[in-house]
DNA sequence: CGGGTTTGACCTGCGC
DNA sequence: GCGCAGGTCAAACCCG
């Protein structure tokens, strides 16, 4: 079993986006998965990155529909893991529809969709160029559908991600 | 044949 | 308005 990390972060609805962490190995085993966000920073340097990304889109959020409480939250979710593969078994069916490089990355960037009927998830994958064992997975939207295939992996702390944002 | 991937073209938002 | 960068489309292709 590979040992990995998962980095979650919050997505627009919180304030400020808060910040959590699952050790994947502990969480493949079953035991509780996430951590807090002290934890967190000192075990990922690569933190301040993404979490900038995710609050500045939360701000803009904010900024652009301010007064109007009616508007859809966009809920996307960035989490990176360190891994051999691009592509984890989440539980859910991806098709790809797209690749592009990306400015001042040597990896590519890969574009999902979830290939249920009606769910318009979307998903990216980019593999970190400074460490190439570091794969940030970028999900927005929530699926209106279960897992399709029940993995241990991922049901559990998709559940969590939803949840929190919820909130 | 059905479903997924590849890949260049196309669209769009943004900064200058 | 222009050009760039990122995101999406879709035809061709691949594979069980």
């Amino acid at each position: 079993m590979e040992n990995y990390h998962i980095l979650f972060l919050g997505g627009a609805s919180a304030s400020p986006p808060s910040i959590t962490m699952a050790n994947h190995q502990r969480y493949l085993q079953g035991n509780d998965v996430i951590t807090t966000t002290t934890k967190v920073e000192s075990k990922c340097e690569n933190l301040d990155v993404i979490a900038k990304d995710v609050v500045s889109e939360s701000q803009e959020l904010k900024a652009g529909k301010k007064g109007d409480n009616k508007v859809m939250r966009k809920h996307k979710y960035a989490f990176q893991t360190r891994s051999q593969v691009d592509i984890l078994d989440d539980g859910y069916r991806w098709r790809k529809y797209g690749q592009k490089t990306v400015k001042n990355s040597k990896f590519p960037r890969s574009y999902y969709r979830c290939t249920h009927k009606e769910c318009n998830v979307k998903k990216q994958v980019q593999r970190n160029s400074k460490d190439n064992e570091i794969v940030v997975t970028t999900y927005e939207g929530i699926h209106t559908h279960p897992v399709e295939k029940f993995t241990e992996n991922f049901e559990h702390i998709l559940r969590q991600m939803q949840t929190f944002n919820h909130l």
